[in-house]
DNA sequence: CGAATAAGTGGACACGATGTCCAGTTGCTA
DNA sequence: TAGCAACTGGACATCGTGTCCACTTATTCG
């Protein structure tokens, strides 16, 4: 682990005696995050650096200071709805959290998951492109959680199921299904739900 | 249907009266591919239209002329593999071709296009990257025969849990499982097995 | 209060890739 | 062998990235 959050890439100490950050630096930030959400919103042409510093009214090394790329972007962003998602599986009540069968647990991370990314299509496409979605914060939390239902239900090869049984929330397999083929999040999460209660059977 | 090959690019219907394709372009298109395997058999790198063209010792305008992106030259490389297990599919001996129940004629699909992946790692990370894949030839008509598959097993809602099954031989996920992690080949065809059976019951 | 200082700012720059365009060349055919 | 059409290749305009550095400003401390 790096001693910086993966997700919003400030110092993960933020009580430290470390100089605090400066009053313009965090109206900045919130210029920048505003301008982003805009962007991913209105969903016209690819969100760029450049774009977001022209959207936001600053200069690219004001912007570069603080974000290396867009996904660092898009991933504040969508983080306090992620912490919200993990705190529901680690202590919400079930069939997300404790108490439910294996199946049901991963039937419900589903669903929650799918609600996800139908609210925030853009951001996800951005956030988990190719490579990056394994170095993304959620998808290590979600692996780790679903390898601990495989475990629980006794599955065979926890380790090689457990991407497979990740694979189907990959935002590009949503999009196709959601966008282009226009399927209603229900018969989506309805599908997982089989998937689900199929392999973990 | 667009009037050309999704694959290599040409007109269909090569024996039509249409002027045939001159010498010297046969011989740089040869040149083209030569170079562009190479290239990804190498590894270093991502392969661009200006990498390949200066590895082939052409042009830039001559390359684009036949290939408009990095994917329709990565189409080609596959090109006849694809051919071959598409024909396996079609009409070769189960549990691959037609007879078999439709849970094994899924896991021995998993089966070879796992070997696909891993003879052509690079080639399908490219070839398969986010959208495109979607695109692709190959994935319609995979697309296509998991359909039938489902539809001849009874499972409910066949357009909804087609791309679910087919997210996890996503080039990203193996990827994942096969280099990152270090998996076997045949673990990772285990896993799709279970998940073929269980799915299909 | 008013320097000193370090954090923050913004735009210029070099780089690399894309896709287009067109003047010149060459293979094919009659 | 002449002419046409396909082919060739490099220049060009465009766009995005990531770095760099001289300048500015908020904060702190004497």
């Amino acid at each position: 682990m790096s001693p910086r959050d993966l997700l919003t890439g400030q110092p993960l100490d933020c009580t430290e005696d470390r100089p605090r950050e400066r009053a313009d630096a965090a109206r900045n930030r919130a210029l920048v995050l505003d301008a982003a959400a805009r962007l991913f919103a209105a969903g016209s042409g690819p969100v760029t650096m450049d774009r977001i510093a022209r959207a936001a009214g600053i200069g690219r090394g004001t912007l570069y200071r603080r974000y290396p790329d867009v996904a660092s972007i898009a991933a504040a962003l969508v983080d306090s709805r992620e912490r919200e998602l993990q705190a529901a599986i680690l202590g919400g009540p079930p069939p997300l959290g404790p108490g439910a069968p294996p199946a049901d647990r991963l039937a419900a991370l589903y669903r929650a998951v799918v609600e996800l990314l139908d609210a925030h299509t853009p951001i996800y496409r951005v956030l988990f492109v190719g490579e990056i979605r394994y170095a993304a914060g959620a998808y290590g939390f979600w692996r780790l959680h679903v390898r601990t239902l495989l475990v629980a239900a006794d599955a065979p090869d926890p380790d090689a199921l457990v991407d497979v049984l990740l694979a189907p929330i990959a935002p590009e397999t949503f999009h196709l299904q959601r966008q282009v083929l226009g399927l209603s999040c229900a018969r989506i999460a309805a599908a997982l739900d089989r998937l689900a209660h199929g392999v973990l059977a």
